[in-house]
DNA sequence: GCGAAAATAT
DNA sequence: TATATTTTCG
C-alpha cells in the first residue's frame, strides 16, 4: 500500500492534461491584434470543411460570457473595451467581473473525485477539494456546488445498489444517463458508498505542498469559443519536489488540433467509441460559447 | 466556511 | 422542459 500512495500522485500527474490540451486555450487569451502586435501566429487548426470560421478575434479582455445565441454570428458581442470605466486602470479589467459558467467536464469531474477520494469522504469539504485539485480558476463555490450535486448522486446511488447487491462489477443501472452523465463518466470509489464500513481507504498520506500553498499569482483562465468547453488550466503544480526556483514558464506554444468531435454530417465513422473519457458532450448543438476566466485575484 | 435551497442560465 | 451551475441563506 506505501507503493501506493507513492503511485498515486504519479498516476495522477499521468492523467493530467498535457500541455498541449492546456495550449489551446491560452491561445484563446491572445487576441488577433495582440497576435499581431507580436507576431504571434497560431498554427490554429485546419480549416473545418464548413462551419464558422473560428472567431475571430477572441477577446482579450477578460470578459465573457459569450451569449451563446447564434453561433452562426460569430460577432461578438460589444463587450469588451469600453464599459467599465470606474476601473480606474481602465484598460485592466479588475478581477471583479464574474466569471463565466464553469463547465464541469469528465476530466475536470475526475479530478475532483480523485481529491475527494484522496481526502476522504470525511475530509472532502470545498475548501480542501478545492485545494487538491489545485485547478486554476475554480472557486470554492464552484467546488461546493458540485460536491452538492455530487453527494445527491451518490446518495441515489446508494439506495438503488443497496437492496441488491451490484458487486461484481455489474454496474447497476443506477445512473440515469441523462441524469448524471458526468457522474458516470468516472469512477466512483466504493467506499463514498459505504460510509459505515471503514474499509482500507482513507488515509491520505500527504498533499501535495504545491497544492496546499497559496499561490497568489497570477491565475489565468483560458476560455474557449466553438465547442470547446471552459476548461480550468491546472495550476502548474506538477513536480513540488522539483527546485524551488524551478519555474518554468512555457508561455504559449504551438498545438494544434485536439479532437473535434465534429458530428456534424461528416462522413467520419463512429466507431463506436467505447467509452471516451476526454470529453463527451457538447452540450448541445447550439454551441455553447464559452468562457474566461481571468486572474483571479485570490485563492 | 459548510451545506442546502433558490435562482438563473443554457 | 429539464438540467447544469451560480448565488443566496441558515
Amino acid at each position: 500500500m506505501r507503493e501506493d500512495d507513492s503511485n498515486w500522485f504519479s498516476k495522477w500527474e499521468e492523467e493530467l492534461p498535457s500541455p498541449e490540451e492546456l495550449m489551446p486555450l491560452s491561445q484563446t487569451l491572445i487576441t488577433a491584434d495582440l497576435a499581431i502586435a507580436f507576431d504571434i501566429r497560431y498554427p490554429n487548426s485546419p480549416q473545418t470543411p464548413h462551419h464558422h470560421q473560428q472567431p475571430p478575434p477572441p477577446p482579450p479582455p477578460p470578459h465573457l460570457q459569450t451569449p451563446s445565441t447564434q453561433p452562426t454570428t460569430n460577432n461578438s458581442s460589444e463587450f469588451d473595451s469600453a464599459e467599465m470605466g470606474g476601473a480606474g486602470s481602465g484598460d485592466e479589467p479588475a478581477r471583479t467581473l464574474k466569471r463565466p459558467r464553469l463547465v464541469w467536464t469528465p476530466q475536470l469531474h475526475k479530478r475532483f473525485v480523485d481529491a475527494v477520494a484522496h481526502l476522504g469522504i470525511k475530509n472532502a469539504v470545498p475548501k480542501t477539494i478545492m485545494q487538491l485539485m489545485s485547478v486554476d480558476g475554480l472557486t470554492r463555490e464552484n467546488v461546493a456546488s458540485h460536491l452538492q450535486k455530487y453527494r445527491l448522486y451518490l446518495k441515489r446511488m446508494q439506495g438503488l445498489s443497496s437492496g441488491g447487491g451490484g458487486s461484481g462489477g455489474g454496474l447497476s443501472s443506477a445512473s440515469d444517463p441523462a441524469t448524471d452523465h458526468l457522474f458516470a463518466s468516472s469512477p466512483v470509489p466504493a467506499h463514498f458508498l459505504h460510509p459505515g464500513r471503514p474499509n482500507s481507504d482513507h488515509f491520505l498520506p500527504f498533499v501535495p505542498v504545491a497544492a496546499l500553498q497559496q499561490q497568489h499569482h497570477q491565475q489565468q483562465m483560458a476560455a474557449v469559443a466553438g465547442h470547446p468547453q471552459f476548461q480550468p488550466q491546472y495550476r502548474q503544480m506538477g513536480h513540488f519536489g522539483s527546485p524551488p526556483n524551478g519555474q518554468f514558464e512555457h508561455p504559449f506554444l504551438a498545438r494544434q488540433s485536439q479532437q473535434p468531435v465534429h458530428r456534424v454530417g461528416t462522413p467520419v465513422h463512429n466507431p463506436m467509441p467505447s467509452y471516451i473519457e476526454d470529453l463527451e458532450s457538447a452540450t448541445a448543438a447550439s454551441g455553447r460559447k464559452v468562457l474566461t476566466l481571468f486572474p483571479t485575484g485570490d485563492d
